[in-house]
DNA sequence: CAGCGGATCGCCT
DNA sequence: GGCGATCCGCTGC
């Protein structure tokens, strides 16, 4: 999957993040080491998975919320039980790629593997604020990547 | 097509 | 005890 939308949680620092009022069993990955896989359930029902991307201790992480597959689309309907919005939702990405609970904890390349590629020819990148939040909702820390013909 | 509400669990107040 | 970094199906226009 190529992702192509995500979000930023920063800690401490920000009062819509999980690590904004310390750490608890459930958000001690956050305050692991960059690359740390953070999973929490949201609502009871969806898995969403986070990437630690600052320094141990920092816990600032993104959200993975959305992406475009590139392989496996076969597996990931049989997941998800339907063929279409199958990677457009942090719940979904989790249940289309089978990440879950017991991905929480792990290094990037223990389970889940994230890899850097360049940008598609005629794509940009653009920030937005942050969806499905009650807090801090003037930061913009929400990034998209655009095309022109979406 | 937009809007509403149910599902269902862990966490914090 | 209440609410949330969500998703989906149903309703009504």
């Amino acid at each position: 999957m190529r992702l192509n939308e995500v979000e930023a949680y920063d800690g401490a620092n920000d009062p819509a993040s999980h690590a904004y009022r310390g750490r608890t069993e459930r958000t001690a990955p956050m305050f692991g080491p960059p690359g740390t896989v953070y999973v929490y359930r949201s609502y009871g029902i969806h898995w969403c998975a986070n990437i630690v991307v600052a320094p141990k201790g920092q816990a600032a992480a993104v959200l993975l919320r959305g992406g475009d597959l590139v392989a496996g689309r076969e597996i990931a309907e049989l997941r998800r039980g339907r063929t279409n919005d199958l990677t457009n939702g942090p719940g979904k990405v989790c249940e289309a790629l089978a990440i879950t609970g017991d991905d929480s904890g792990t290094l990037l390349g223990e389970g889940i593997l994230l890899e850097p590629r360049p940008s598609p020819a005629g794509t940009w990148v653009r920030s937005s604020p942050r969806i499905g939040i009650s807090k801090a909702t003037d930061r913009p820390w929400r990034f998209t990547l655009e095309q022109a013909s979406a």
